[in-house]
DNA sequence: AATACATGTTAGGTTTTTTAACATGGATTT
DNA sequence: AAATCCATGTTAAAAAACCTAACATGTATT
C-alpha cells in the first residue's frame, strides 16, 4: 500500500523520448503539464520523468488537438475518463498523485526495480490499448 | 522486414535511468559495452540510448559479477546464451545488430511508433522473465 | 480593435553525458 | 617482491539536453 507501483505509473522517460515517442514540441509537453494532463516527475536534478501512462495520455492529448479540440475539451475528456474508471485503477491514480514529489535517487532505483520485478513475474503490459490503437488509425 | 522492432530491443533509456535501474555505475555500463556486452544506439547528439533489453543483461551481469564472474567468464555466458536461442530470437538479434548504427530522430520516433502500436494491440511484456525472477532472489 | 489561446523562439543557466586520461586495489605472473 | 593485469573510480573539459521565463505570433473570439 502506497509503495506499490506498476509499469504504466513508473517514471521513465525523460523529455526528448517522450518528444520522439509523440512528435510534439516540448513546448507542447510543458505547455499540457502546466494545464494538469500529464504528471511527470522530477529528478533530483529537477528534469521531468515521463511515465508510459504519460506517453499515452499525450498521445490521446494529440489526437484531439488535430480534432480540433481545445483544452478547456481535453480537460473535459480526461476528466470523465477518471470518472468512468475502475476501483483498482483509481487506486493507482492515487499512486500516482503520491509520486508528483520529488524522488530521490533512492526512492528511484526502488521504484524502477520493484517495477521489473512487477514486469517480470507477472508478464504486464505497460500501456492501455485503446488509446494506441486509436491513434494508429 | 528490417524494420521490425519490438519493445525489447527499441532504444528507450539514456544512461541515467540505466545506473537507476541497475545500479551499476556509468563506467562499468560502458566497461561492458567496450566489451560488446551492451549495444546501446547513439542518437543524433551521440548519447547512448538503452532498450528493455540491455537493461536485462546489465542485471544479468550485474548478477554474475556479484558472484565473481570475470569478463571472459560473463562473454562465455552470454556467448553460450545466443547459441541456445529460439531462431524467433535469433532473427531478433539479427534486427539488433541493425540498430547498432545510429538513428535518426525521424527513424526513432517510426520505431517507437511502432512499438507502441505493436505494445499495445498485443499486450506484450518488454522483458524477458527469466534473468529477472534470477535477480531478485 | 482588443484579448485570449496555443505554440514558437530565444536567452541564460543548470544538469547530464561524453571521451580520455590517470589512479587504485586486488589478483596473477614473473 | 616487483611487475602486470583487471575492473572500477575519479577527474577534467566539452558538448548535448533540459530547465524556466519572457517575448513573439497567428488564429479565434469578444
Amino acid at each position: 500500500m502506497g509503495n506499490h507501483q506498476d509499469r504504466r505509473t513508473m517514471p521513465l522517460f525523460p523529455i526528448g523520448i517522450v518528444k520522439s515517442l509523440t512528435e510534439l514540441s516540448a513546448r507542447q509537453i510543458r505547455y499540457y503539464e502546466e494545464h494538469g494532463l500529464v504528471h511527470p516527475v522530477r529528478t533530483k536534478g529537477n528534469r521531468r520523468l515521463f511515465s508510459f501512462e504519460d506517453v499515452d495520455r499525450l498521445l490521446e492529448i494529440k489526437e484531439l488537438i488535430e480534432k480540433g479540440v481545445n483544452m478547456a475539451g481535453i480537460k473535459e475528456m480526461m476528466a470523465r475518463k477518471e470518472e468512468t474508471q475502475q476501483p483498482s485503477a483509481k487506486q493507482e491514480s492515487k499512486d500516482a498523485v503520491e509520486l508528483r514529489k520529488n524522488l530521490s535517487d533512492q526512492e528511484l532505483r526502488e521504484l524502477l526495480k520493484q517495477e521489473l520485478f512487477e514486469a517480470g513475474r507477472l508478464n504486464k503490459t505497460s500501456l492501455r490499448q485503446g488509446e494506441l490503437s486509436r491513434f494508429f488509425h
